[in-house]
DNA sequence: ATAAGCTACCTTGTTATGCAAAGTAGCTTA
DNA sequence: TAAGCTACTTTGCATAACAAGGTAGCTTAT
């Protein structure tokens, strides 16, 4: 078992939780590591995020743009496209109708009603 | 892309809601493929519970008993080992600890805009 | 100057998992 | 005899997280 059963239950998830804090306004990939874990995903290394940002970028749901910064290397800001919108969206949707299931059968136990 | 975005986000969540189901009561395959269907995991077939079922048992999670059927093909009954009640106990417990970030995460905007 | 340490980006290889697709076979009902 | 449900099994593939490596700019302390 080298893989994590986190890094299993992420799968598909940090994809959205990317797309969602992108949508917010203009990140990069140094902040979106920061983001994530003040949010309490602590474990995600910039080997997770800097892939799904290219990925996102080939699938044409995010853009990056590079602009200098006042102190330090510079950054690749990224925003969202119309694509981008709609997979978001949709990944809201299909994680909302696989919580609610799986909230249910680990919550069986021990609840009223 | 030919997994689809559901298949990504049930990734290892399966496993965890196979073993939570098994835990209520002694459970076989088929029974299985019903019950997360009625949860509301519709999309998940054999071609994926049964494979998780092999595994499980390999790793010493659950362990199978055949019974005979008084209608229809005999079913492989499962309960849970003491170390599928740790494995239940873990995923539950990364199940939360992602759950909530993810939803502060995707909230956000919610009600502005 | 030089070292240390933060910022910021990128790439490669490994591994686990969902699941489509195919197969086998028992039982029931028409 | 056929259809249709029940029930278990196996093979092969696509994909995502991420460890582990790398490059390089800027700042501060020695």
């Amino acid at each position: 078992m080298q893989l994590s059963l986190r890094s299993q239950l992420l799968k598909g998830i940090l994809e959205g939780c990317i797309l969602s804090i992108i949508k917010q306004k203009q990140t990069y990939g140094y902040e979106l590591s920061v983001k994530l874990q003040e949010f309490g995903l602590s474990d995600v290394s910039e080997g997770s995020i800097y892939p799904i940002l290219l990925r996102l970028q080939k699938e044409n749901l995010i853009v990056g743009e590079m602009k200098k910064s006042e102190a330090g290397p510079n950054r690749k800001y990224y925003q969202l496209t119309e694509g981008g919108h709609n997979a978001l969206s949709e990944f809201m949707y299909q994680w909302e109708s696989i919580k609610e299931p799986v909230d249910r059968i680990i919550d069986i136990k021990g609840r009223r009603s």
